[in-house]
DNA sequence: CTTACCATGTAAGGCGTTACATGATTCA
DNA sequence: TGAATCATGTAACGCCTTACATGGTAAG
């Protein structure tokens, strides 16, 4: 139940925002959802038409200049599932961290090795902190969007919780320099 | 490459530790590491049935008293490709959130629904906090022993992460109830 | 004219959970 | 005596990524 496939609700409440294209839907999991959310075309167009059977989405071809687009809108059905989803709590919130996983087995490989596990997550984290900024400060000047009011929560987090790893990385390599002595 | 599995590594690395079974690994992932990581039986046993086959690591009956019991060694082949592995670059952290998908969609159900999720999200939080000052605690005693080392700064990252996580809860609560207004 | 991007889709295969199956021991 | 825990394992099934396949347009 916790594992059941949630792109459908994904999609679904992109689609709830305005109408777009499974491209596009792509683009908003690789930019505005990239912090806690992923998907692949592989899983993106298979859901659609599976939504598009399920009368929770209408296709309509918006192809131009010959160029294949099919525009997909959300459906009173699939305005009504997505509700209902959005009003059950979360059933799973998971972190997957190869180099927290790399660092706990660190012994093996000795301080050297943690330290560098440390430093390259540091560098990653600076790059995302900076990306987030960003979105807050183009976010920052359409707040009256009530659909940019909850963005801007998700982005809020996801700073928040860079800037703790950061503090982190100097604490630990602090404690890893103290402990190589 | 970046989603192939990392199973092999992991009991590898518990079992660079020390000899054990699958059903004490099980328990490692479900608490030492369960903060970063985790696995099912389904998984735990076949991968260390291919482990055998590669020669990583050996079996050894250790049943007692007619309790069927397998105490898993690793190999120097084992260890090596331990090694290896932690020697090269973590490919991929990540986090998958429910609750800030649900968030992120909040326009659909309103303030209200958001500062539920919310709050059913900082319980969550505290309650893992609590578990990880356990741990912190605990391991506060044995800091002497490298392998505790390196378990003691995931401990760190996870309370410096729950942390800011509340922090953001407060903070979010407070935007919702302005905007509510 | 070539690279990057727009755009849609399928097929294969791996990974991992859930559920099932079995059975012993410990503790209340 | 019943529940919780120890202990191992398999089978079915679903989900998702990767790679492939195709073709148009825009920009440098």
């Amino acid at each position: 139940m916790a594992n059941t496939k949630k792109m459908d609700y994904v999609l679904l409440g992109l689609l709830s925002h305005e109408p777009m294209t499974g491209y596009e839907m792509k683009k908003r999991l690789d930019s505005s959802l990239r912090f806690f959310w992923g998907g692949s075309f592989g899983s993106i167009y298979p859901t659609l038409n599976q939504l598009e059977q399920e009368g929770k989405v209408t296709k309509e071809n918006a192809s131009s200049n010959g160029r294949e687009k099919i525009s997909y809108s959300i459906t009173d059905i699939g305005r009504e599932a997505l509700k209902e989803w959005l009003k059950k709590p979360a059933e799973k919130d998971e972190i997957r961290y190869e180099t927290l996983l790399k660092l706990f087995f660190g012994n093996e490989t000795g301080f050297e090795g943690a330290g560098e596990h440390i430093e390259r997550f540091e560098e990653k984290c600076k790059d995302e902190l900076q990306i987030l900024r960003m979105f807050e400060e183009n976010l920052s000047h359409y707040l009256e969007e009530d659909t940019h009011k909850y963005y801007y929560l998700t982005v809020q987090f996801g700073i928040r919780t860079y800037e703790s790893y950061l503090k982190w990385c100097e604490e630990a390599k602090r404690l890893i320099e103290e402990w190589k002595r």
